[in-house]
DNA sequence: AATACGATT
DNA sequence: CACCAATCGTATT
């Protein structure tokens, strides 16, 4: 342990530094090695106050490792073997669900942007070049990554490193462009791609194999383009196909096969850092536990599950068993959009809110691009010594326009001001970011509302010719729309409010705010309805909510009309919501009983069958048998499309075409999961166990006491344990899977140890994957025996 | 709900 | 000469 502590400590030391550095820097004819790089870049970087704020955040980082090192001094033995037996339980869960049928493509344009402007500009091929400005580079070439030269790196410093540097401006258009050009060419093989950015893409390749199975054989010919710069990773799932991509630079393939053991093979020795989802400072912490490679974190599967919260260790687990996403989830609706600028200092309030209202106009036209209304606006702020802060405020009325985005936002600015006078606010960045948006629920709630308003029945005439145009100019050209959801929002409050759970003081205060801005427009509308009455519109109406046709031509009784349609949805409306609202509100307080008494049971049941060893899945395993794939050179032929693409488009497709090279996909085995030959956990993390504990050792498996104190001998006997309720439970795996795994019982057991280290590893950054991954991935021989099979997940 | 953070390109 | 980004999702409180 306290060789871990160092490792941690020193970590800690060189750990800005090298952060700022640079990894594989091949050193190449010309070009610099690795010291001479970093030393620039220290030299350019040192005593500025971005240097500063750096060596701040790492202190933070170094903090949060302590306090995760203090939490792990003082988990003891016991819990620690509980926990082993809990999560291993989850490993043979997930084991019998590990999907390997899928055959998911990974495509990287590599240097995309420096790939199109050296295609448009050959000049630029010998030499080395950089996309983007003074202050950030995108990415660069091969040649200038000789120099250190590197995405993300301001270009001053590029610059410094490699003076011959050509930096070319972005140009987002032409990527755009060509971007587009290569989706055409992936859509043939997967029409449900999923681009990720520009350059980036995934494809499940599954279907379109099976197709070309039956393809003649010249038409299942491919070339090879050597000067490509398109990486391809192949895989059974997005997570392996992505590392996949990342193996074989500059260019060329890298291929998974199917196997279960293919796929730990590949993950034994790989750094996690090569893991998506695994940066910086995720590194950093599990290093300090001495983790380094996947293996190593399927060997602290146990300690992890005490130290991190739920969804980071579950997730770690995913990534040293190599499961991942076996099919593309369509792109999950957006939970966010922002615009943020970096300038230099600007310090008057009156640029501040200019600027201000200039985001929120940018946002305003991205967010109705897309149809969004928020109710969440946050703005943030970088001051000139890089720190940053965000300032949030959700209103009850959803927000999509440049005004009502602005009226938000001036608000968080000035108080962000104001806390900071007589001093000025001196800040190098504002951003703008509109959150909480309506799901299609809440959608159609508005529309109703909105329709049933005010609108005679000339407007809903006119509504219906032209739905979709009509109703974007009601939004854009009247100032005071964004209201007329407000008056809904406004009886949903107040649903809410009686149906409790708010609290009182905070309800009422918004509610009192709403009422006057919603009577006013009351007035108002009232006031238009009355001018339709005077025309002449009159026409027979259909009533929005209920789509009868109303008979009267009298607007007021009209209006009583719908009213009584409105209060009779109202009423659904309660119940609906508070059946949502109780579906939220109560889980914390009767699933947890559920859970236990689900616990209770499945631990009676399992007491002498408490199945989990490692030896399912033990990464660690010797085998050096590296069943990956490399695919070399490929003899050129024609393209079997029509079409005469351009250069990129024909590397792309070329590269796609090689999937006729594939083998037929191998019957797997997915039984094979428990190789007795296989060591077990107790030994390999033994020197976890705190021997200083004088305690008596009870066995967890069977409960009974343990007479050695010696933690070896006493690791083989729970070790005994575990293989006889893992074997019992293996001829019974007819009815075991049925069973719902939870996860509770560690928590509440280890809830004192949980926590606090703040999260780590998000699962999903931009890249959607859910923590759902890999109970939804049933294999399909799993599937027809067990289709029930599923692990269920309990999120807070 | 508000804020901070980590990851990615 | 210049002196370190933009965007998103999620954990935490």
């Amino acid at each position: 342990m306290d060789d871990m502590k160092k490792a941690a400590n020193s970590s800690c030391n060189d750990g800005v530094l090298l952060r700022m550095g640079l990894n594989d820097n091949k050193a190449g004819m010309q070009g610099l090695d690795k010291e001479k790089i970093n030393k620039i870049i220290m030299d350019a970087t040192k005593g500025s106050r971005f240097y500063e704020n750096e060596l701040k955040k790492d202190q933070q980082v170094n903090q949060r490792i302590e306090k995760m090192m203090q939490l792990k001094e003082k988990v003891t033995t016991q819990q620690l073997l509980k926990a082993q037996l809990q999560v291993d339980r989850l490993v043979i869960e997930l084991e019998r669900s590990r999907n390997l049928s899928s055959t998911i493509v990974h495509v990287d344009m590599d240097a995309f942007y420096a790939a199109v402007e050296m295609r448009d500009n050959p000049e630029l091929k010998e030499k080395p070049i950089a996309v983007g400005s003074m202050s950030m580079l995108s990415t660069s070439n091969y040649h200038a990554r000789r120099f250190g030269v590197r995405a993300a790196m301001p270009g001053f410093i590029a610059k410094r490193l490699c003076p011959h540097l050509t930096i070319v401006p972005l140009n987002f258009e032409k990527y755009g462009k060509v971007s587009k050009e290569v989706r055409e060419i992936l859509a043939e093989y997967d029409p449900n791609f999923m681009p990720m950015g520009l350059d980036e893409a995934y494809l499940n390749i599954t279907e379109h194999l099976e197709e070309r199975l039956n393809w003649p054989e010249d038409r299942r010919r491919f070339f090879f383009n050597t000067e490509s710069t398109t990486r391809i990773g192949i895989a059974p799932n997005t997570m392996l196909a992505k590392m996949c991509s990342d193996r074989n630079k500059p260019n060329g393939q890298y291929r998974i096969s199917p196997e279960r053991q293919a796929v730990l093979d590949f993950l034994k020795d790989l750094p996690i850092r090569k893991v998506p989802g695994i940066g910086k400072v995720t590194e950093k912490m599990l290093k300090a536990l001495g983790i380094v490679t996947c293996s190593e974190l399927y060997q602290q599967r146990a300690l992890l599950s005490l130290l991190f919260s739920e969804v980071s260790w579950r997730n770690f687990l995913d990534i040293s068993l190599g499961l991942g996403s076996t099919h593309l989830e369509k792109d999950g609706e957006r939970k966010s959009m922002s615009t943020e600028r970096t300038f230099s200092e600007i310090n008057t309030a009156e640029d501040q809110y200019n600027l201000c209202r200039e985001l929120c106009r940018d946002l305003a036209q991205d967010l109705q691009k897309e149809g969004l209304k928020g109710k969440t606006v946050t703005l943030k702020l970088k001051n000139v010594n890089f720190e940053v802060k965000t300032r949030a405020s959700t209103v009850l009325s959803s927000v999509s326009t440049e005004e009502e985005i602005f009226a938000v936002a001036k608000d968080l600015l000035g108080t962000e001001i104001d806390s900071v006078a007589p001093h000025p606010l001196r800040i190098r960045l504002m951003g703008v970011r509109v959150s909480g948006f309506l799901t299609e629920e809440e959608k159609k709630y508005q529309q109703r509302s909105i329709t049933s308003f005010l609108k005679s029945g000339k407007e809903i005439g006119f509504l219906r010719l032209q739905p979709e145009k009509s109703n974007q100019e009601y939004f854009t050209k009247n100032s005071e729309a964004s209201h007329r959801g407000s008056f809904f929002d406004q009886k949903r409050a107040a649903r809410q409010l009686n149906s409790e759970n708010i609290s009182p003081n905070e309800s009422r205060g918004k509610q009192l705010f709403h009422d006057d801005k919603s009577s006013a427009n009351f007035v108002e509308e009232r006031k238009k309805v009355t001018d339709l009455q005077n025309s002449n519109a009159r026409e027979i109406f259909t009533c929005p909510v209920c789509f009868e046709e109303q008979s009267s031509n009298n607007l007021e009784e009209l209006n009583r009309h719908i009213d009584g349609c409105l209060s009779g949805m109202h009423v659904k409306d309660t119940v609906e919501i508070s059946k949502n609202d109780s579906s939220r509100e109560n889980t914390p307080n009767f699933l947890p009983q559920f859970k236990n008494e689900h616990v209770d049971e499945r631990e009676k049941n399992n007491t002498d069958q408490l199945a989990g060893t490692d030896q399912s899945a033990n990464v660690s395993d010797s085998s050096t048998n590296n069943s990956t794939e490399k695919f070399g050179q490929i003899i050129p032929d024609k393209s079997p499309r029509e079409r005469q693409p351009s250069n990129l488009s024909d590397i792309v497709r070329n590269m796609c075409m090689k999937q006729c090279l594939f083998p037929k996909r191998i019957s797997q085995d997915n039984e094979d999961h428990f190789d007795k030959t296989e060591q077990i956990e107790g030994t390999s993390s033994s020197h976890f166990f705190d021997t200083r504990e004088d305690t008596a050792l009870v066995c967890p498996v069977c409960n009974s006491e343990q007479k050695t104190t010696n933690l070896v001998s006493f690791n083989r006997h729970v070790d005994v344990c575990l293989n006889k309720g893992l074997i019992q439970e293996l001829t019974e795996k007819e009815d075991f899977p049925t069973k719902t795994y939870n996860m509770e019982n560690s928590n509440r057991v280890f809830s004192g140890c949980l926590s606090k280290g703040q999260q780590c590893a998000n699962p999903s950054q931009g890249t959607k994957r859910s923590g759902l991954t890999a109970s939804q991935s049933v294999s399909k021989k799993a599937k027809s025996s067990n289709s029930k099979h599923t692990i269920e997940m309990f999120f807070k």
